[in-house]
DNA sequence: ACTCGTTAGAGTCACACTGACTCTAAGTGA
DNA sequence: TCACTTAGAGTCAGTGTGACTCTAACGAGT
């Protein structure tokens, strides 16, 4: 019993459109705080761990009752236990604050599942590298799960978790050029990412747009090859259902008949 | 009050040569568990977070008390916090145990720094890839960071916490190549780090060889970049001091005096 | 004193990957 | 039918890497 309290908050991140400028970024959603240690100042979605419930699944539980998300990518963090996690920027009641332990998870929400999160009084988005000032140390937390985005989205087969089911190579690349703050060679892109077998194209296009039409991917089977750093079972996928990052686009049946996938032609 | 209980642990990486075999491996020091749940089972090194401390701190506190290490390097692994943590194997009363939500740090130790763990009733070295059966799901712990240290080395500058403060390039080679278990080309490895800018040439030789003798090298200062995956403050470095790996081996003063750093010659 | 065995350390070469770039395909809208 | 735009294939030079060769410099043995 003498021990510092737990509790579980996640850092949702999630591809949206800049409401005025209309410049894609990456966004989080945040919480107001209802209670008094930073009364009203915007936190990480988050809550006190149950006694008879494990660490992701508290992660998913919070997470929904506070914003109604389900993300298709979770994973931990890391731990946050310092001693002046309360402190900084405090002005609440200088009275003793119960410490908390946080384990942090951070999740990834494609633009169509992030609108179940629905702004209110109490919930709203924010572009990640503009927050406004945060309770505790939220704000050095979101910080880190960033610079983690980045790191593992230069490696990894992270970035299908932002687009649908289904997306065009160029979808693919814009979130790779918004997360990474870069600009990549479309042709390049290309070349690699069909290299690295994280990518399955369809039989699918695009049409609507005013220029060639683009072949819709979806993202590879994940061949239980389990080589992430996760212990245990942990591999931080889930389902996922469809939606579109472009502006104009709809999706059209199959094409032609003869050709499997293409033969070169 | 209705929380979990913390406990913090820690992973101990060592390099050390099989008594029998003499070969390098990859050892990890455990603590025979005192206490009921899985009394007697060798367990890591850790106890219960105090209200009043960091979990750094703490995992450098129950370290320092159980096996007297100071470990050069040390980084968090992960937070393991799932209900059947303390079932599966278990042998103990069937009555209630209490759960906790193991915080787990991983650390790297110089072969010298390792003696100061002496083995005894309580303390034993183990090969890392072939440990008993351990308290908890401590094995799959161990099993993790071992995947982490791996990982981690392939990237980072690591190793050198595994060398004493001087060494050659021929045992930094002896590190990769003992915990990635693959052999390296020496002249390939010598290009590779010496361009990356990881390691300083020293004016010191290593003499007493029966071949020509070994540049000494020492770690690159650090040039306060922090592009590793840490929040706030936590670098996970250490002081260091000075040991040797291999078997036979003596440094000696200065090279001859003309030649800052051997021009070409 | 000389040779031998061993490892240090420099250097070479072919190959694969990458970034920059060009060119053609295939739609929409005027 | 032309202009515009993006999809997607292809080319080419530079760079890093693995495999390999060659010389340097010690101790040990004869």
């Amino acid at each position: 019993m003498t021990s510092p309290r737990i509790a579980v908050s996640t850092v949702i991140f999630s591809l949206q459109r800049h409401p005025r400028t209309g410049a894609l970024g990456v966004w989080i959603p945040l919480v107001r705080r209802i209670r008094n240690p930073y009364l009203g100042l915007w936190a990480l979605p988050g809550g006190p761990l149950d006694l008879d419930e494990g660490l992701e699944t508290a992660a998913r539980r919070t997470l929904s009752a506070t914003t109604e998300l389900a993300p298709s990518y979770l994973e931990q963090l890391y731990a946050f236990g310092e001693l002046d996690r309360t402190s900084s920027t405090d002005s609440s009641d200088a009275a003793s604050i119960e410490r908390f332990v946080s384990i942090v998870y951070w999740a990834l929400v494609s633009t169509s599942e992030a609108q179940r999160a629905a702004e209110s009084e109490n919930v709203r988005w924010f572009a990640a590298d503009d927050v406004p000032g945060l309770a505790f140390d939220h704000r050095i937390i979101v910080d880190y799960a960033l610079s983690r985005l980045r790191n593992k989205l230069s490696y990894g087969r992270i970035a299908h978790a932002f687009v649908g089911e289904r997306f065009t190579l160029a979808q693919l690349r814009s979130v790779y050029e918004v997360v990474l703050g870069t600009t990549l060679d479309p042709a390049n892109f290309r070349r690699q990412i069909e290299s690295s077998g994280d990518v399955v194209a369809t039989d699918e296009m695009v049409t609507g747009t005013r220029h060639r039409p683009a072949r819709l991917y979806r993202a590879a089977t994940v061949a239980t090859v389990e080589t992430g750093p996760h212990p245990g079972q942990h591999p931080g996928w889930n389902a996922g259902a469809a939606d579109i990052l472009s502006s104009p686009s709809t999706t059209s049946p199959p094409t032609p008949d003869t050709a499997e996938n293409g033969p070169l032609s």
